[in-house]
DNA sequence: AAGAGGCCCAACCGCTTCAGC
DNA sequence: GGCTGAAGCGGTTGGGCCTCT
């Protein structure tokens, strides 16, 4: 591969090529321009890698492309139950730091785990009517969500579901210290949440006692006559099966 | 079959942080 | 300590693809 043998560095080279930068998606010829430069030279310095490598890219483009598509170590495909657990944990403790999150789930970058959750669950949030951020969503990802992907997890690697299942216990299956975090705080993550509200005992009576007839569900539900309640449809293709249902639903709103 | 709308993801933008002088 | 350029990070956008009507 010819990296087209300019002068690099030059001012007269750079003037030309701000005029002339390259933008939008990478070409393969452009992609193995950029492979072989860094082979060579390896990462970093990236505004000079631009200039040098003769691509007609700034460095910020060439470091983009790199770190979330080309390096040899990037995990590619359906974000597995697994990850989902780990994104959903860790944002609840970091907030949007998707680069903090990302050191977590080796070969996923920060751009993947964002756009993850800016379209999976911020979908999700929109079909629950609350806000990603609010507490009414965090309460339902960790007592009714975050268990069912533990569940499913489990059952998938033929562990017992009738082993306890809560926040800590999730925590326990997934986290691993990140790089810089190599012991585990004494305040382990798990501790971090509280015991489910009693709301969620209500509606598991409340289902029981409909199921015996004895009792009825709260009276919007029953007079809806519509499962679905109107709501949403949930995309189980993404989520699995029924992680989240109409009882879910009913739940998180009486938080 | 085709148009509309939604989803998904690669890439860009702008701000912040870091490092060297 | 202040300045400047490079690198990193999070937010946003544009466009291709898919699904639905």
């Amino acid at each position: 591969m010819e990296f087209h043998g300019r002068t690099c560095g030059s001012a007269m080279a750079q003037s030309e090529e701000e005029v002339d930068l390259r933008r939008g998606p990478w070409t393969a010829e452009e992609d193995l321009v950029l492979m072989n430069y860094v082979a060579a030279h390896g990462e970093g310095r990236w505004n000079s890698l631009a200039r040098c490598s003769g691509l007609r890219r700034t460095g910020k483009s060439c470091r983009l492309r790199w770190l979330n598509y080309l390096r040899p170590d990037v995990r590619r495909g359906n974000i597995t139950p697994e990850e989902q657990l780990l994104i959903l944990q860790l944002h609840s403790r970091w907030g949007n730091r998707w680069s903090k999150i990302a050191q977590y789930l080796p070969g996923r970058t920060d751009n993947e785990i964002k756009n993850y959750w800016r379209t999976r669950v911020q979908k999700h949030a929109k079909q629950l009517r609350c806000d990603v951020n609010s507490k009414q969503f965090k309460d339902a990802m960790t007592y009714v969500w975050i268990p069912r992907l533990v569940e499913r997890i489990r059952a998938a690697s033929g562990v017992s579901t009738t082993a306890p299942v809560g926040p800590a216990a999730e925590v326990e299956l997934v986290m691993k210290p990140s790089p810089e975090e190599s012991s585990t705080p004494s305040s382990s993550f798990g501790a971090e949440f509280p015991p489910p509200p009693p709301v969620f005992d209500t509606f598991a009576a409340a289902v029981a006692a409909t199921q015996s007839g004895e009792g009825e569900l709260p009276k919007w539900w029953s007079e809806s006559g519509d499962t679905d309640l109107g709501l949403p449809d949930f995309d189980h293709s993404v989520w699995g099966d029924d992680l989240w249902s109409a009882e879910d639903i009913w739940l998180q709103q009486q938080l």
